[in-house]
DNA sequence: AATTAGTACAACCGCGAATCT
DNA sequence: CAGATTCGCGGTTGTACTAAT
């Protein structure tokens, strides 16, 4: 299988940004839109290469991007969608709009992970790809002064992974989700493309399409998820007792995602007589 | 004030899968 | 159908910044 020549190439810039080099990709993708990442910095004008123009715009430069300020209501919703997930960075961040899987991962590595071991919780380190050839990082940057357990700015917190009790024992392994595109949702997708006609990628307007990218076995273990925290069923979270609405944004996130659920459910359903 | 340790986050890297030729 | 190319993902690293000593 072919790989794409690594980018590292002579002549090419690396490491961080300039102004002009933002500038130049920002005023080119409003012109032309994504897509087309390897050749867009040749035409666009930048001595990087493709895959550094595409995460450059995709976790800083889009303008639909919050930065920053994770707020409470985030940050909970981050905890159970990686209780969920796992490390599906891409998955949570489709679920916090404006928020890019890169932040949540630095965020998540950064202040959750802390955060919760401080508080006793046993914080899974699932990385199935992690057996890769890369040395790991050692431990040259650690020690977590945990001396205090500062309980009292997050009870909340502690409320809901405690109410997650038993998914410390019963942890939920979710197989790597694979991608999962219905042709009829790709021809929807190219029927609405603007712009130069480009292959369409175009998360930034529509959203990651988390629905067609979740496999079937997930929603298995959507459901084991629930049965372990104690949820009848994905749908009917009740969203009242543990874990209060702050705000109607956090609730048009839970409603989004249960729509999601609601769809893989519907979806496995009309797949069974297939399967059989 | 200088040095050291810790933190945050942007950017890089390699891989798997989808798509193209 | 096979091989090449492209894309997107998640793990990891580099480094600027801040806090502690």
């Amino acid at each position: 299988m072919g790989r794409a020549p690594c980018c590292s190439k002579v002549g090419l810039h690396r490491g961080p940004w300039t102004a002009r080099e933002d500038a130049l990709l920002t005023s080119y993708i409003q012109n032309h839109g994504e897509g087309n990442w390897r050749s867009l910095p040749k035409r666009a004008g930048l001595l990087r290469c493709g895959k550094s123009c595409r995460l450059r715009w995709m976790n800083y430069l889009r303008p639909d991007i919050k930065r920053g300020n994770i707020g409470p209501e985030e940050e909970d919703l981050i905890i159970r969608l990686h209780c969920l997930l796992g490390n599906r960075w891409s998955l949570i961040a489709g679920r916090l709009p404006g928020r890019t899987d890169n932040e949540i991962k630095n965020y998540w590595n950064s202040h959750l992970s802390k955060k919760l071991k401080n508080q006793g919780f046993v914080v899974r380190e699932e990385t199935p790809r992690s057996k890769r050839s890369r040395a790991p990082n050692s431990d040259k940057k650690k020690k977590n002064n945990n001396n205090n357990n500062n309980m009292n700015n997050n009870s909340k917190l502690a409320k809901i992974m405690q109410s997650n009790d038993a998914a410390e024992s019963t942890k939920i392994y979710a197989p790597k989700p694979t991608r999962f595109k219905p042709k009829w949702l790709v021809m929807e997708k190219s029927e609405n493309m603007t712009g130069d006609g480009e292959k369409g990628t175009s998360e930034a307007s529509s959203g990651t399409d988390d629905a067609d990218l979740v496999s079937w076995s997930h929603v298995d273990h959507v459901r084991e998820f629930d049965q372990t925290v104690g949820f009848l069923d994905a749908t009917h979270w009740d969203l009242t007792s543990d874990f209060s609405m702050q705000d109607e944004s956090l609730e048009r996130l839970y409603n989004e995602y249960s729509q999601l659920l609601q769809f893989e459910v519907d979806v496995n359903q009309l797949a069974e007589p297939l399967m059989q």
